[in-house]
DNA sequence: CCTGGTACCTACTCGCGAGTAAGACTACTC
DNA sequence: GAGTAGTCTTACTCGCGAGTAGGTACCAGG
């Protein structure tokens, strides 16, 4: 029994998984042009033709792995949020399941975020069309809330922001650990809600009365 | 005359601020590893080993580009924002001069902020620092003005969220050029001194009466 | 007019990594 | 047990780009 020989037959589809997984870790590891396609076939245990022939060149890959990251971390949130209620709830809902979904998969996020967005290339589309669709989803969120009839583009700018906040904030988040997610989610919340005009005259948002 | 000839003697000083623009196009424009000396040496009109006598290798290189225009906006901010006011003119001529720097200047946003950012490497260093004396100062503002006693750690996270949407804003703005600066800072500083709860009700920040 | 120093060049080396050719092993079917 | 479909490998090619060797033009001062 040789411990470096022959893998173990396996079907595709489990092989895939495999393939995906070893190249989300190396690429939030390395970063996409760091990452050698050498180096993701021997984390995922495989040579390097079966990465080819199964998920095409380096940039299908990379690109693959954007697209699941994205859709996963969108059903989390997606599953997270809670319709029908206050705009405040909703937002609240929305970032604390954000912040959990990054507090475990930091490499997902990490691949997400600093990788993808650093590459113009064909990957911005990937990741402009996932940030889009939540860009959309807060915009849409101030549009229907606000009283005062604001413009699309004031919405859409708004709403840039507030995302952006939250990616920059998971950022400083992975520097700083020992912060429980549900603490940095309240901060952003207040910050976005409440804004620092309140904050530092101590009148801070606190959620509803528990469940 | 030959068109493509030897290049005119000039002064290494000179020649180092040639070399230093021409790289900062070309990496803003394709991004660190895309970014070939050879281009780099031939839009600065220059062979590739004036390259490797005055600047270095091309990590060198880089570092020396960021540093140089990191410099260049903070210094940019620092002459715009007016100390000795209150805390939310501070943060409005802060945003204003930040907006503006980054209109002017795309190139030297997007090798900042997209490039450096995505290279976890030794470039992190430079834009790390600089992003770190953005957020120290930004944190000093609300902790200086602030009532309620935060941590060191609340207010550090909530100036790093501010810088993000700020970033993250400009981004946006990059692909909305239309947009007058003023326009977009006017946004963000409703968005982080009012908060979405305020705006939501239409009570919006203004400036204090014009000077 | 030589001597040295500084700006500047052409023309290489050389390693790394994306992608491939060609085949070997396994397993299933008839 | 012969065909065939799918899994998996070793061992290459080949271009690109970082970095360099070894010069050439130009300008001092002696």
């Amino acid at each position: 029994m040789r411990t470096e020989g022959r893998a173990k037959r396996l079907p595709r589809a489990v092989r895939e998984r495999q393939i995906m997984d070893a190249a989300v870790d190396v690429f939030s590891r390395l970063g996409f042009h760091s990452a050698s396609m050498d180096e993701i076939s021997e984390v995922a245990g495989i040579s390097k033709p079966m990465l080819y022939a199964y998920l095409g060149s380096k940039e299908e890959l990379f690109a693959t792995c954007i697209r699941r990251e994205a859709t996963r971390m969108m059903e989390a949130i997606a599953t997270g949020v809670e319709p029908d209620q206050e705009p405040d709830v909703q937002l609240w809902s929305g970032l604390r399941a954000f912040f959990g979904f990054v507090g475990e998969n930091r490499a997902s996020w990490q691949v997400l975020h600093r990788q993808a967005s650093a590459q113009g290339g064909p990957f911005a589309v990937e990741l402009t069309d996932m940030r889009g669709r939540a860009v959309s989803l807060v915009a849409a969120l101030l549009t229907q809330s606000t009283k005062a009839p604001a413009t699309k583009l004031e919405a859409e700018s708004l709403a840039a922001a507030l995302v952006g906040a939250g990616e920059s904030l998971a950022d400083w988040w992975l520097d700083h650990p020992e912060e429980p997610a549900g603490v940095v989610a309240a901060r952003l919340m207040n910050l976005v809600w409440m804004g620092f005009g309140n904050l530092v005259d101590g009148n801070v948002w606190h959620p509803p009365s528990r469940r």
